[in-house]
DNA sequence: AAGCAAGCCAACCGCCAGCTA
DNA sequence: CTAGCTGGCGGTTGGCTTGCT
């Protein structure tokens, strides 16, 4: 804005200030077409032509109008500039939490996400969602507010189907279909079979959205909002205790991990850097709620690996640390509630069976880059928290997912960040389950899954552990609950009072 | 006050799909 | 069927502003 300085340009049909090419359209017929900032007189023309003559046939403004301007600099003018109707200005809080839906659910279809937004232009989501992007990815920061992932929940519990994510885009059903209700149906088929039991697995061509919104949306704090959404035995309410089960603990009470061991996950973690003799156990710490699903080493990062620099592919991360900014959901405050952290098992895997969706892997690389860039962050800041606090491979392992929302929570930072990782370990030294306190970092191989741990983790797995899952979460539930301002989010999305919701979670608790 | 980095945003570029001759 | 034209879309660039040191 501060650049356009709409001055006068009494040249406009002349020489432009950035200088001039023929017109890349093919209808420049050698005139030398005007480049860079348009001029209020050019805008005059512009809108005067489009007046007399209608939106279209761009490539006839320079023939009518004299105006030097290629055909798409002037529809790109008018749309993002001289249309009527434009609004201008900062987005609102609901623009703003409009846009983390729709890319959430569409990925950069600026367009059709303009399509939603009267009065905005493609371009300016598009640079607001990439200035945003950037500064979250620089800050390691995920992209998305709970809400968004929580909506996609109530969307499919209440059968909200493609269409009406499709409403107005009529025709592009399939596309909706195809790319962006996936998050979705992600969300919800992992929620239908981790409802089940659904102990092992052997085979899983790909990491699947599923598992990683299963696990992100089990995984510390957010793991909090799901049983309690849910206080009788409705089908998300299983899930939900599935989805805190430890369905994946080996006997250690941690996950096997050595699935990101592959050669191609060695060079996923190259491509980031990951090169020091932790970098197993680096990797682990960001990859292991995600990777502890697998449970064969047919799991293939290859796509992963390549297109996990494409940073603006949708993504469900979150917390949201900037809460403000989404208008909902502050954070939670720090008490017992990070309790869960330590004690609550990552949920189990969801399977995925047709994984290998474009959004799923979108989503992933998505979250596997901002992994990746949590990783470097977090093997900094490990030694500082292991000093306080021993924490064992499992705290490790949940604390790899917690990295995420260390990493997260560090922009609140600090001593009062609720989930800061200093204050998370030092309040609850953690060791392992054997009493030992799991002191250093070991090779990777030690405590990660052979065949052995995965048998262990079969034997953990639902139904069983989900009495497992209970206790564990009773340490932490009510608290968790009352004490959160999720509750709000949980109440407001669920209709329930706090009444309802202590009568919940008091149900919970006395399972 | 100056220098620098980051943010912001308008505009450009290349590609693609649809239409038409 | 094909080639050319047109418009649309998403990615990227570059310049100005802002904030920090």
């Amino acid at each position: 804005m501060g650049q356009m300085t709409h001055e006068i340009d009494d040249n406009v049909h002349g020489q432009d200030q950035t200088g001039s090419q023929l017109n890349d359209d093919g209808n420049g017929g050698g005139v030398v077409l005007k480049k860079g900032p348009w001029t209020a007189a050019e805008d005059v023309i512009l809108v005067d032509y489009v007046n007399k003559h209608g939106e279209g046939n761009w490539n006839a403004v320079q023939k009518y109008s004299g105006l030097s301007r290629c055909g798409k600099s002037c529809r790109l003018r008018w749309a993002n500039h001289l249309r009527p109707n434009l609004k201008k200005g900062a987005f609102t809080a609901e623009e703003e939490q409009m846009i983390a839906e729709l890319h959430a659910k569409m990925g950069n279809k600026w367009a059709r996400m303009a399509a939603h937004l009267p009065g905005r232009t493609d371009n300016e989501i598009k640079n607001y969602w990439n200035t945003r992007m950037k500064r979250r990815q620089r800050a390691g920061l995920p992209l998305y507010p709970p809400e968004v992932v929580l909506q996609a929940f109530q969307d499919k519990k209440h059968g909200q189907s493609t269409a009406e994510i499709s409403e107005g885009d009529g025709g592009h059903q399939d596309f909706m279909e195809k790319n962006n209700y996936e998050i979705h149906d992600a969300i919800y088929d992992s929620l239908k079979e981790t409802q089940g039991i659904l102990p092992f697995v052997p085979e899983l061509p790909d990491i699947s959205a599923n598992s990683i919104l299963t696990n992100v949306l089990g995984s510390p704090p957010y793991c909090n909002f799901l049983p309690s959404t849910l206080p009788n035995h409705d089908h998300l309410h299983e899930s939900s205790v599935s989805l805190l089960g430890s369905s994946e603990l080996n006997t250690n009470g941690f996950y096997p991990f050595d699935h990101f061991k592959d050669n191609t996950s060695d060079k996923f973690a190259e491509s980031f850097g990951l090169h020091s003799p932790l970098d197993h156990g680096a990797s682990s710490y960001g990859s292991i709620c995600y990777s502890h699903s697998l449970s064969n080493d047919n799991y293939s990062t290859s796509k992963l690996a390549s297109e996990a620099m494409k940073s603006e592919l949708p993504s469900l991360q979150y917390p949201e640390t900037e809460f403000g900014s989404w208008g909902t959901s502050p954070p939670p405050p720090l008490n017992d509630s990070t309790d869960i952290f330590i004690h609550s098992p990552q949920p189990p895997y969801a399977l995925d069976s047709g994984s290998s969706s474009s959004l799923s892997r979108c989503f992933l690389n998505e979250f596997l880059c901002q992994q990746a860039k949590t990783l470097g962050y977090s093997k900094n800041n490990w030694p500082e928290s292991s000093n306080s606090s021993v924490a064992t491979p499992v705290d490790r392992a949940e604390s790899s997912a917690l990295n995420v929302y260390e990493t997260e929570w560090e922009d609140y930072a600090d001593p009062v960040s609720p989930f800061g990782a200093t204050s998370i370990l030092n309040e609850h030294p953690v060791v392992g389950t054997n009493g030992k306190p799991w002191d250093g970092w070991e090779p990777f191989q030690t405590f990660s899954g052979n065949n052995e741990k995965l048998q262990s983790v079969d034997q953990v797995l639902a139904p069983k552990n989900e009495n497992q899952s209970m206790s564990l979460l009773n340490l932490t539930w009510p608290d968790v609950l009352l004490a959160s301002d999720w509750h709000e989010l949980y109440s407001e999305h669920n209709g329930m009072n706090q009444a309802d919701m202590i009568d919940a979670s008091d149900n919970f608790t006395r399972q």
